[in-house]
DNA sequence: GTCTGATTGTCACCGCGGCGACGATTTCTC
DNA sequence: GAGAAATCGTCGCCGCGGTGACAATCAGAC
């Protein structure tokens, strides 16, 4: 579930993840059928390769995908996609070559835009366009307000908020430490620290590979923001 | 000239301040001549103010602005935009509440697009939508990269790659330390230190308000990357 | 020339967090 | 079960950088 325990700088998958930024509905995938088709990935496949040329763009249907640069040292996950996400539209709008490199982590389907189809399509239905255009500034807008959340802030700070935040969306946190530690840039040590903290003022109970939060009030006190 | 001192996370305007993404042509403007109006400003006057109603967004044709967000202690500057950047369009495209101020820091015209007139353009002109989007989409890739290289980076490799910047595009620095930390937002003293260590490298020399570069190639060793 | 304010250079102090290490505990594999 | 692997809880050490303080220097006003 959580290999990406390996590489580094998960974080960022965390930071700007949500590269999922849902620009389309179904009318709008509909007037695109024409200018693509489905494609499906076995998970570790690639959809496409940093530096490769940029000719598509996908819209994930199911499954997930995972955006990740290559290091020197290791691979740095940049971000995880999941249905609705788009991926590879900037690379292909802009006509250079993938910047990051696209793997299915799942068994993943997904609705291959090329660019010399897709853009007759928007010129033709600049709706389209437009909707894009406002999920990408809306993406762009997030972006800086996370920069800004991120920095100067302490560890305890943002465990307290990931916690929050995983437990909202799954009741509890099913995480090994040191994932949580990678998903903020952060020494596994010190999300232990912070993690002692937080179960010595009764917030949260913690086991193996598990996080369960006993004291929503406090947490949200510390994170404060 | 920094008066940007008063104000905290100057750094910001140095992060991800290249808010002048140029999506606009002047072809494009004149195909957009319809859809609004030159506008006027003097020097500290607001173009739009933050929490404020976006009915519009702005091209700059001559002088500067400032985008600021408010704080309880003081302002956040977070951009500073010039001759052919636009502002407040991704709050007008979104149809949320401005998200900062822009004021006029000199005497500025600015081409105003009002929604109502613009929307109507855009579908009709689809190409300037597209337009529009790459250099979102674009503004928003320069700015994950920039965060990426401004984490974990110490302030040496911060100070020498600002002074390389700055050295590169007006002959020295001319600037005072206060002002580098606050571009950086580091502290003057750090600031300071890694100045005297690149002076006894004897990589600058350093005078009152004033910073030369003896030695690039030593300094771009340090920035690295 | 002199005074005042801004700027610079340098301390010492301290907290946060990364790193390596080690043992204890849990889960998995056979 | 028994051993291996993963995970957790905690140390101590150390570097980076923020803070406060203070003297020395520079620039501009009078």
């Amino acid at each position: 579930m959580d290999n990406a325990d390996s590489q580094h700088f998960a974080w960022l998958a965390r930071s700007f993840g949500r590269t999922d930024y849902l620009p389309l509905t179904p009318d709008d995938l509909s007037a695109l059928a024409g200018a693509g088709e489905y494609v499906e990935k076995y998970p570790g496949t690639h959809l496409f390769k940093e530096g490769g040329e940029s000719d598509a763009a996908y819209v994930i249907q199911h499954g997930e995908a995972q955006l990740y640069r290559t290091r020197r040292e290791g691979n740095l996950v940049v971000g995880r996609v999941g249905p609705g996400g788009v991926i590879g539209d900037i690379a292909m709008f802009q006509g250079t070559p993938y910047v990051s490199s696209a793997r299915a982590l799942s068994p993943l389907t997904a609705f291959r835009l090329s660019r010399s189809k897709l853009l007759p399509v928007l010129i033709e239905h600049p709706v389209i366009a437009m909707r894009w255009l406002v999920a990408g500034l809306n993406q762009l807008e997030a972006t800086q307000r996370q920069v800004i959340r991120l920095m100067h802030r302490t560890v305890l700070e943002q465990v307290a908020e990931l916690v929050l935040d995983e437990a909202d969306r799954y009741g509890e946190v099913r995480l090994s430490q040191t994932s949580l530690a990678n998903l903020l840039g952060a020494s596994r040590q010190s999300v232990n620290q912070a993690l002692s903290e937080l179960r010595r003022k009764d917030a949260i109970e913690t086991g193996y590979r598990v996080i369960r939060v006993l004291d929503r009030e406090a947490l949200e006190a510390i994170t404060d923001r």
